[in-house]
DNA sequence: ACCCAATAATTGATATATCAACTAATTATG
DNA sequence: CATAATTAGTTGATATATCAATTATTGGGT
């Protein structure tokens, strides 16, 4: 059976897409002397957000198992950015929230942040980004 | 600061993308009763591309960690997928190369492969699958 | 031939991804 | 209302991602 090469292949440009795009936002936080992964810095954005979400949810935001995401907010927990609270209507339930040094650190972030948004679409224009987004949607579709 | 929602974020979708393809192709080869997994398939796809490839070759082509492929080449010789020759000219390197398991496992998964690259692009046109890839490689040039 | 810088592979440490198993709490249902 | 099914969170095991350090080998410059 004849195959096309990996490079012309969709699914591996997109996992390149998103290889590049987090070392270069890894680079970044690096660089500012940012103690934090990417990862953590979603979970910082998704609780500033929605403040008091469950774990459960956050992991459905993120894409992820409740499994990573406990282990990813236990680090934070550590590192003092967000705190677990028990939710009293319902005791198998946590809601997560920022603490005062997340909150800092989350708006000391986000205009970093945001430069970094712009910077991966530099030279396409407003209809094209949109068209990217679009697109995606539809693959989403396809595979969900 | 006003900050967009995640939902709306390129970098977000992408990896929405990223994830729900790897969850379907991990899906579709464990119902297949194959023990592999996506990133192994790639290797096993690369090798298959390009005979006797380095271990650096890989994780290049791969944007993988050398250290990743490493590990990686590690679990394939003992499923005995993949064996290391050392390379006479250069006693560093170690060229890759499929055992005959590995060949016949590589062809056997081919065509359900095809088939689960189709089913990311249903519903999108050959014309709108180029702008994707199009679109893709810019941003790839932006971050890298 | 000798020293030094660069390269390939490897290993250790830590973060994340995933599945499976488990506990505690809640909800559904007979 | 008692029990079964479901849900939220946690932990264990294994695979991958990344950085740093180490070893072996090679190539360049003198």
């Amino acid at each position: 059976m004849k195959d096309e090469k990996l490079e012309g292949i969709l699914y591996y440009l997109i996992e390149k897409v998103n290889k590049v795009s987090r070392r270069y936002s890894q680079k970044i936080f690096d660089e500012q002397g940012w103690d934090i992964t990417k990862d953590q810095w979603l979970v910082l954005k998704k609780i500033a957000d929605n403040n008091r979400i469950s774990q459960v949810e956050l992991a459905r935001a993120l894409f992820k198992d409740t499994a990573a995401i406990n282990r990813i907010i236990n680090l934070m927990v550590v590192k003092k950015l967000v705190k677990r609270e028990s939710r009293p209507d319902d005791k198998r339930q946590v809601e997560l929230l920022l603490t005062s040094k997340g909150q800092k650190m989350f708006e000391v972030m986000l205009p970093t942040v945001v430069e970094i948004r712009k910077k991966g679409v530099e030279g396409l224009s407003t209809k094209e980004a949109e068209q990217l987004k679009m697109l995606l949607g539809k693959m989403i579709n396809n595979l969900e």
